[in-house]
DNA sequence: CACGGGTGCGCG
DNA sequence: AAAGCGCGCACCCGTG
C-alpha cells in the first residue's frame, strides 16, 4: 500500500494507491489532521508513504510523536535514478533538468521546525504521483529491478533515521564538555586566548625570538618559521614535527588546542548543545559515494577529545556498535573473492590476512588494504600490492578494474547499482588533446595525472559506496528491531542518537542495553544477507555498553 | 565589507 | 611509519 502525500495550500493531499499504483482514492486534510491520520493507518498496516522530501515532513511527524515504518523519499530516489547505469534510457534519465533535479535548500538547524523547507513560489510544481510512477517505470525497465528497489528502500530509509537522529539528538552532558574544555585550555579570558594558549603563545615566540609570530596566520608563521632557520614547506603539524627546535613543541600543542577551541570549544557548545542534546543535521546521500554528509555542528568529524561528553541519560546506556574492516570485508564480498572472505572469518580480518603469508604483520595488512582500496602507488602499502595480487586476485583484481575504467572516463557502480558521476567535459577534452598527434609531453603527462586521479575516485567508489549501502542496511534493519523492543514514543525506547560511516550509536534503557547488542549484530548479519545472498563473508560488529562515549573502544 | 579559494585538520 | 579515497568547518587572505 502505497499513500503519496503532497502540500495544497494549507492542506494536504493524500493519493491512495493501489497495487498497480493506480490511484484509488484522494483526500484532503488540513496539515493538523495529518499526524493523527499517520499515526492511525500506521497503526493498522505499514503503508509506505511516498513524499517528495522527508525533512518536510518527517520531523512535523515526529514531534508530535508519530513514527513510520517506511517512506519513499522521491528526491533522492530521483537523484540515483537520474544518474544510474541500469535506468540511462528511462524518462527520468533522458529529461530535462526539472522540479526534482532542483538544488534542495540548505537546512540550517531548526530541529522541530514545522515545515521548515515549504517555500511556496519557489520552483515548478512538483507532482508527486506522477513523479513516484516514473520511477517505478524506470526500475520495473532496469535489469536488476530487485537491486535498485532495495537501493531505493534503503536510501529512503536512511532519511527517516536521519530525521529521527535529529530529533532524538546526541546525549550531551554540556558540564562534563566544560570541565573538558577548562582542563585542556585553561581557563576562559573575556576577549582574549584562554590561559593555556596564551602561555603557549608566549613560550613559542620566546623560543623562536620572534616576539610577535602569530600561529594562527599560516602566511605569517611561515614567514617567521623560516626566519628562524627551519626548512619548511608549510605549517602542516605533520611537517613541523619533523623538525627539531625548542619551539616546535609549544607550537604543535598550541595548534593541537587551538583546533579544539576552535571547532568544538564553547562557542560550539552554544551553538549546538540544548537541552541535554546535540541535534546535528545529517544530509543522506550529500556524498558522491552515497555516504551521509552533515550540515552543522560537524557530526561527521566529532573529535575523540570530546566524546566524553557524551553520556545516557540517568539509568539508560550508550551501546556502541562498530563494524570492523568494513570496507575491506565489503571488497571480498561483491568480489566473491573466496581467500579473502575465508581469512575474514576471524574477529579481525587483517590478522587473518597475515595468517595467508602475504603480509609479515597486521600493519602491513591494513595500509596495503587501504592502499589497494584507495590506490596508493608509494611506499610499505605500494610494495605489499604484488603479494595481495598474488593471495586474493579476484578483491584485488576487481577494484583495478574499477580504476581502468575510470581511467577511461567511464562510470562504475555499487553492488546495488548506485552509479558514479562522469568526470567533467574539461577532462575529457584533455584527455583528447593529450592523444593527439602534437601533444607535448608535458601536456601527456598532465593528462595521464588526472586519468589516473580519477581512476583512483572510481577505484574507491564501488568499494565506499557499496560499503555506505551496507551501513543503510543495516541501521534500516536495525531501527526496525529497535522499535519493537520497546513501547511509546521513539525517545522512550531504545534509538539509534549517531551514525558514523561504519558506526552506530545507541541510546537504550540499561536493562535493555545487551538485548540491543545483540540486535546491533543480527541486522548487521541480516544487512549482509540483504546485500550479498549468502556470500561466505562475515561482517563483525564489535559493540560495548558504555556510561561514556570515551569509553568504547 | 562580502565572498570565494586555499590551508589545515577533524572524522570514516 | 606508511599516502591513496570521501567529506565539513574555521580561519586567513586576496580580490572586487
Amino acid at each position: 500500500m502505497h499513500l503519496v502525500l503532497a502540500a495544497v495550500g494549507d492542506e494536504v493531499e493524500v493519493s491512495v494507491l493501489d497495487a498497480h499504483r493506480a490511484v484509488q482514492d484522494v483526500r484532503r486534510m488540513p496539515r493538523a489532521a495529518l499526524p493523527g491520520y499517520v499515526a492511525e493507518r500506521e497503526q493498522r498496516a505499514q503503508p509506505r508513504w511516498v513524499w517528495d522530501d522527508t525533512r518536510a515532513w518527517y520531523p512535523a511527524l515526529l514531534a508530535e510523536g508519530v513514527r513510520v515504518e517506511r517512506c519513499v523519499d522521491l528526491r533522492l530516489c530521483h537523484a540515483i535514478l537520474r544518474r544510474a547505469a541500469a535506468t540511462a534510457s528511462s524518462a527520468i534519465a533522458t529529461a530535462e533538468a526539472g522540479p526534482w533535479d532542483e538544488e534542495p535548500p540548505r537546512v540550517t538547524a531548526h530541529p522541530g521546525a514545522l515545515f521548515e523547507l515549504e517555500t511556496p513560489g519557489a520552483g515548478a510544481p512538483r507532482d508527486p504521483v506522477r513523479e513516484f510512477a516514473l520511477q517505478r517505470d524506470a526500475v520495473d525497465a532496469s535489469p536488476d529491478p530487485s537491486a535498485l528497489s532495495l537501493l531505493l528502500a534503503a536510501e529512503s530509509a536512511g532519511a527517516l533515521v536521519a530525521a529521527e537522529l535529529t530529533h532524538a539528538g546526541l546525549p550531551w552532558r554540556a558540564d562534563v564538555h566544560d570541565a573538558l574544555l577548562t582542563e585542556a585550555l585553561g581557563r576562559r579570558t573575556p576577549g582574549g586566548r584562554p590561559e593555556r594558549l596564551e602561555s603557549l603563545l608566549v613560550a613559542m615566540r620566546d623560543a623562536f625570538d620572534a616576539p610577535h609570530l602569530n600561529p594562527d596566520s599560516p602566511v605569517e608563521l611561515l614567514r617567521d618559521l623560516r626566519a628562524a632557520g627551519l626548512a619548511v614547506e608549510s605549517t602542516r603539524s605533520s611537517e613541523l614535527k619533523r623538525q627539531r627546535h625548542p619551539g616546535i613543541a609549544p607550537l604543535l600543542e598550541y595548534k593541537k588546542l587551538s583546533r579544539l577551541l576552535t571547532a568544538n570549544g564553547w562557542t560550539w557548545l552554544d551553538t549546538w548543545v540544548r537541552d541535554g542534546r546535540f541535534r546535528p543535521v545529517y544530509v543522506p546521500g550529500g556524498v558522491v559515494t552515497g555516504r551521509w554528509a552533515s550540515d552543522g555542528g560537524g557530526a561527521l568529524q566529532l573529535p575523540h577529545e570530546v566524546r566524553d561528553a557524551v553520556r545516557p541519560d540517568p539509568g539508560w546506556r550508550l551501546v556502541v556498535a562498530d563494524a570492523a574492516q568494513l570496507e575491506p570485508r565489503v571488497l571480498a564480498a561483491m568480489s566473491g573473492d573466496r581467500a579473502m572472505a575465508d581469512a575474514g572469518r576471524g574477529e579481525d580480518m587483517y590478522d587473518g590476512i597475515v595468517a595467508t603469508g602475504a603480509v609479515r604483520s597486521r600493519e602491513e595488512a591494513k595500509y596495503g588494504m587501504l592502499g589497494a582500496m584507495y590506490g596508493g602507488t608509494t611506499g610499505p602499502s605500494a610494495r605489499v600490492m604484488p603479494n595481495l595480487a598474488r593471495t586474493f586476485p579476484r578483491a584485488i583484481g576487481f577494484v583495478e578494474d574499477a580504476a581502468r575504467a575510470g581511467e577511461r572516463g567511464e562510470s562504475v557502480t555499487t553492488r546495488l547499482g548506485r552509479t558514479s558521476p562522469r568526470p567533467s567535459e574539461r577532462w575529457f577534452e584533455q584527455q583528447r588533446a593529450a592523444s593527439g598527434e602534437e601533444a607535448g609531453p608535458a601536456l601527456t603527462e598532465r593528462a595521464r595525472s588526472e586519468a589516473r586521479s580519477w581512476g583512483r575516485f572510481t577505484r574507491n567508489f564501488v568499494v565506499q559506496g557499496t560499503a555506505a549501502e551496507w551501513a543503510l542496511c543495516w541501521m534500516a534493519e536495525l531501527r526496525n528491531r529497535l522499535w519493537r523492543m520497546g513501547s511509546g514514543r521513539l525517545e522512550e525506547r531504545p534509538h539509534l542518537v549517531f551514525f558514523l560511516h561504519d558506526e552506530v550509536v545507541v541510546h537504550a534503557p540499561q536493562e535493555l542495553a545487551e538485548a540491543v547488542a545483540a540486535e546491533v549484530q543480527a541486522a548487521a548479519a541480516q544487512a549482509g544477507r540483504v546485500l550479498f545472498g549468502e556470500a561466505p563473508v562475515e561482517f563483525r560488529v564489535t559493540t560495548a555498553v558504555v556510561e561514556s562515549y570515551a569509553d568504547a573502544k
